[in-house]
RNA sequence: GGGCGAUUAGCUCAGUGGUAGAGCACUUCGUUGACAUCGAAGGGGUCACAAGUUCGAACCUUGUAUCGCCCA
């Protein structure tokens, strides 16, 4: 049949990609050879809530370039998809629809309907994005499509046969017991809009316009003392008596919280006060806190007064700080970002602080407990309380005050300068953290929450990778995967939400056998807590532990109405004060863990862990890893560490890091800069394939990712340029008509020995670079061959072949041609899998219409030949001639301004044998290409020739009437100066003893060899330039 | 401030010690029967700078400058 004019993208992929589906192209060992070694790529999950992105569609086309090759090559492939569910972002989309279609709120409804309105949500949209990955012909296994909350208590029929779920809580539970889990206060990232903890890789940094205040906190009872300060060579430049230290605060509301001021051990202007206590400047008046001033390495002595007020509980760096000196941590806060509104009046509260700082234990609970909020900010909003403060401690005389002149105009036009004092704040951008999902300024904030030891997990994943067991690309990627996990800190692994993974613990509240608050065990201040895998272990420990009493559970939804922890806490405390308890009442904790704590478990969840299935045998260790270098740290590490931990074994062998996709110009994509390109809309354009093709150039190993629109231009006019030489195989020369083999066609011309060659060191170069995951290798390679080398040359020189009556020639050359096509269909399919799968159909009727896999060119045999079997050097060296006759002539041609179309005659004054073999075996080929309508033998080229050299041939182009002597003279000399510079470079080399002496002997020969070439062509333009010279 | 990286043709980028490359853009020419989403022929680079190692450096070392990214 006919081949179409053009390819039709927009109705073939789809079309194809039915096939495929429906044929089990794609499905677990598809075209596997018996015995097949295994290999297997985990998709990094997308959030069940997103939409293809180009990040998306170029991590997945790197997938499924891998897979394919992998398959064609007949190994027991595996490409798992799936989702994870994304914990803060499900509950938002969730939440917003709710209230776009009036229903009740979160809230209102409680957890367990808002959970049957996720699952709801998760049925009808939750598949989006692995819909939108096969419109770019990915060919992942989506039988198995997998979800990080598959199984999960409530989950739909549809959901609940993935045991997800049952790998998360068994390992929780399993490191809860190893000590690798562990609940504790612990400054976080809070978002008081979702009013949750949410991950480091959930905060943005933006730089914010802000302020700088600058305050005095007086020391206390009225002391004094001497403020000196020095310039760089210790000039005193200011000196003067106070009886304040001067601080500088982005935060003023925090300094209700403030636990002391530090400044830097060397920093000699406040030696003298080391250890003195300075007052709080906010608050009522009669009940000032009094904080100590300590010594940090900390503050930095040039960057604002020098000294830093630390607020443990609402700054990191003050965490620190406050942890190494002992300082107590005040919350200010509640969930929701205001100021808190709980326990006894605020006398009290300071009473209880100035008592702890004095020396009375508490516990940290207690500590936590103290409301340092005073009466009228008590309920304010951060910021609200943030201008309140200012006010106060301004309105008190206790700003620090400068001089500010300012020139004014008056009615007249009259210019004076006016000076007057005012508080001095700085205005200035501060990096400030904001939750990327709900867009409010993150609180840090002390709270109870837990985590994994991540020091105690860390060492065989840093080894894994340092003996090379696990081998991360780019290298640079190890260096930054060492030092974040050389540095690492305890990960938080529970949120605050009703959507995920809840935690496997249940808390006993009661009595103390003191009368204390504490747990039934009457151990601690907390509560008794009892880490199960379901109620029913949970019962059996109850029972076990408590002679025999019976385990009753109360609901955790506290939102709920008629619900409260103080039931369990009553009931408990009811049951008697010794250790014959019936019945114990507790609740579960109602947090749920961090998604990411799923996803690190995707390996071995998606494979079916914790049963023992045949896929885990299989696939598991997984091969390649393809994923976003800014996910190192949040996943890859953590699969790393959690697979290690849990089933000792690395996830994978083989990581690949790539950056983020940008625009043109190197800019990140996004919506605000309305810079962002949709795959999709690429794909509806100009097609998957070039989409594709570009994605793979674009990735080399740790590139920077341009997304140019010109450059997806060009590879769609690639993908019709293979088209069109498909075409002319299949309506010009009717190659595809006769039967073909995978194996080469016995070939006797040198033009198609030499093309067979050619395609053998393609298949090399192709395998190479995808072995070593240089995928813009294979993609330059495949451009360059097909275009330059198959197209430009091949395909051209076949004309002359159809164009004469040789039939053997004819036949052969049919034969080769196919066979080229084929080759190149299969190179490139992994790259650009629709049309060469459609070429591979129409060209031969194979596969897609009847539904064959083993006809489809996705299941074809990946080829493994050779180039030392199929280079036949004879017919590259006649080949490479011909070519460089050809070019040599068209481009004097061209420079003399010989008309491109004239037909010329052409004296050949010397040629060596192989040389005129050549020329006798091409000759048609050459007059067609380099239009020469005759070759005249003479011992001299007539006065004023175009001089052509070729290896062991001298030629020229008698048209001294046609052309411009000028140019070809000037022409001439600009040849003879590039090879003067090469000549002299390599001359300069060879008669450097020493280089005879250290370079390798292949290096000398290979000199002296081009040496050779050289000095032999710059003698034939001699030669012809001083003929030229004769006659003007 | 700490860590990682980059600097090569007008643009976007390859190039891990042996004659500086590609695509796009540019110039000139072209309705020769696969293809104008094309063809032919061209122009264009002190490989950021400086010093060093080497017979030989875009490539290795050190420093400088500029620019990114990540973490504070």
């Amino acid at each position: 049949m006919a081949m179409e004019k053009t390819f039709d993208a927009a109705t073939a992929e789809s079309r194809l990609f039915n096939a495929w589906e429906q044929a089990g192209c794609f499905t677990a060992g598809a075209n596997a050879k018996p015995e097949a070694s295994s290999y297997c790529i985990m998709i990094p999950p997308p959030n069940v809530t997103g939409v293809l992105h180009m990040g998306h569609a170029f991590n997945n086309t790197l997938q499924d370039i891998l897979i394919r090759w992998k398959r064609m090559q007949g190994f027991d492939t595996l490409w798992q998809p799936g989702c994870d569910h994304a914990g803060i972002a499900t509950q938002m989309v969730v939440e917003r629809e709710l209230a776009n279609t009036q229903q009740p709120s979160r809230a209102e409804m409680g957890r367990e309907a808002f959970l049957e309105k996720v699952w709801d949500w998760k049925g009808k949209s939750g598949g989006t994005i692995i819909n939108q990955l096969k419109r770019l012909g990915a060919s992942a296994d989506f039988s198995r499509t997998a979800f990080t909350m598959s199984g999960a208590p409530g989950a739909p029929a549809d959901e609940a046969d993935g045991n997800f779920h049952d790998a998360v809580i068994k390992v929780f539970v399993e490191m809860y017991n190893k000590g690798l889990i562990y609940r504790g206060k612990r400054l976080v990232n809070w978002d008081p809009h979702f009013e949750t903890a949410i991950s480091d890789l959930e905060v943005e940094n933006i730089e914010t316009p802000g302020h700088m205040w600058h305050f005095k906190y007086p020391l206390a009872g009225g002391a004094t003392y001497t403020y000196v300060e020095k310039d760089e060579d210790g000039n005193v430049t200011l000196e003067e008596t106070r009886d304040y230290i001067s601080i500088a605060t982005t935060r003023p509301e925090t300094m209700l919280g403030d636990g002391a001021v530090a400044v830097h051990p060397s920093d000699e202007r406040y030696a003298p006060i080391v250890g003195k206590l300075v007052e709080i400047p906010v608050g009522p008046k009669e009940h000032r806190r009094l904080i100590p001033i300590i010594t940090d390495e900390y503050p930095d002595k040039d960057f604002g007064s020098g000294a830093v007020k630390i607020t443990g509980a609402h700054d990191f760096n003050d965490y620190q700080v406050a942890k190494r000196g002992g300082i107590p941590m005040y919350r200010l806060m509640d969930t929701k970002g205001a100021m808190r509104a709980d326990g006894a009046p605020y006398a009290e509260e300071a009473a209880k602080a100035q008592a702890h700082a004095k020396g009375a234990e508490f516990t940290e609970n207690e500590i936590d407990a103290i409301n340092l909020v005073p009466e009228e900010l008590r309920g304010l909003d951060r910021f609200e309380a943030r201008k309140a403060v200012v006010e106060q401690i301004t309105s008190e005389g206790l700003a620090v005050m400068i001089t500010e002149t300012q020139t004014v105009k008056d009615d007249d036009g009259n210019e004076t300068e006016v000076s007057q004092i005012v508080p001095f704040v700085e205005n200035k951008p501060i990096m400030q953290p904001f939750g990327d999902r709900s867009k409010v300024v993150i609180e840090p904030m002390l709270t109870d929450q837990w985590f994994v030891d991540a020091e105690k997990v860390v060492g065989p994943a840093l080894d894994a990778v340092k003996d090379g067991t696990v081998k991360i690309l780019p290298e640079s990627g190890e260096k930054t995967y060492y030092h974040w996990l050389e540095n690492i800190e305890p990960w938080c692994i529970s949120r605050q939400l009703w959507w995920g993974h809840q935690i496997p613990v249940w808390y006993f509240p009661g009595r103390n056998k003191d009368g204390s608050v504490g747990d039934p065990d009457g151990a601690y201040d907390g509560p008794l807590a009892i880490c199960a895998s379901d109620t029913k272990e949970l019962a059996a420990i109850v029972k076990e532990r408590f002679n025999g009493a019976i385990f009753t559970e109360i609901s955790s939804d506290f939102s709920a109405p008629d619900n409260n922890p103080m039931d369990a806490f009553m009931t408990n405390s009811l049951l008697g004060t010794n250790e014959d308890y019936s019945s114990l009442v507790g609740f579960r904790d109602p947090d749920v863990l961090d998604t990411w704590f799923s996803s690190g478990l995707w390996p071995i969840g998606t494979l079916g862990w914790p049963n023992d299935t045949q896929e885990m045998a299989t696939y598991f260790p997984t091969s390649t890893l393809i994923t976003g270098q800014d996910i190192l740290f949040f996943w890859v590490a953590r699969m790393m560490m959690m697979q290690l931990a849990v089933v000792d074994q690395v996830p994978f062998d083989t990581v690949y890091l790539h950056g983020l996709v940008r625009d043109a110009k190197g800019k990140k994509m996004s919506k605000s800069t309305g810079n962002v390109v949709d795959p999709l809309d690429i794909v509806d354009e100009y097609g998957a394939d070039a989409l594709r093709f570009t994605n793979a150039a674009m990735a080399s190993l740790g590139g920077v990712l341009k997304l140019d629109m010109k450059r997806i231009e060009g590879y769609r006019n690639f993908v019709t340029k293979l088209w069109q030489a498909s075409s002319y195989g299949d309506n010009v020369i009717d190659a595809f008509s006769a039967e073909r083999d995978a194996d080469a066609p016995k070939a006797t011309l040198p033009l198609n020995r030499w093309i067979i060659g050619e395609i053998a060191k393609l298949r090399e170069e192709v395998d190479s670079a995808f072995d070593a995951f240089r995928f813009n290798d294979a993609a330059n390679a495949l451009y360059a061959f097909f275009w330059n080398t198959f197209c430009a040359r091949y395909l051209e020189f076949t004309k002359p072949i159809f164009h004469g009556d040789d039939q053997a020639a004819k036949d052969e050359t049919q034969a080769v041609y196919a066979w080229a096509i084929d080759q190149s269909l299969i190179l490139m399919h992994p790259i650009m899998p629709f049309v060469t799968e459609e070429i591979w159909n129409v060209t031969d009727g194979r596969g897609i219409e009847t539904g064959d896999a083993s006809k489809m060119l996705i299941h074809a045999d990946w080829p493994t030949y050779k180039a030392a079997d199929l280079v036949d050097a004879e017919a590259e060296a006649e080949m490479n001639w011909v070519i460089a006759v050809i070019d040599n002539v068209r481009s004097a041609r061209a420079q003399v301004n010989v008309p491109a179309g004239a037909q010329v005659p052409m004296v050949v004054t010397q040629i060596d044998a192989a040389g005129k073999a050549y020329w006798d075996r091409n000759e048609a080929l050459i007059k067609r290409f380099a239009r020469i309508d005759s070759l005249t033998e003479m011992d001299e080229a007539p006065k004023g020739s175009i001089a052509i050299a070729a290896p062991g041939a001298s030629f020229g182009l008698p048209l001294a009437e046609i052309i411009d002597v000028a140019k070809e003279k000037a022409r001439l000399e600009k040849t003879l100066g590039k090879l003067a510079k090469e000549l002299g470079g390599l001359r300069g080399r060879l008669n450097n003893p020493k280089f005879a002496d250290s370079a390798p002997a292949e290096v000398i020969a290979e000199t002296r060899a081009n040496l050779a070439a050289r000095e032999e062509e710059e003698a034939k333009i001699k030669e012809a330039f001083e003929r030229l010279a004769e006659i003007a």
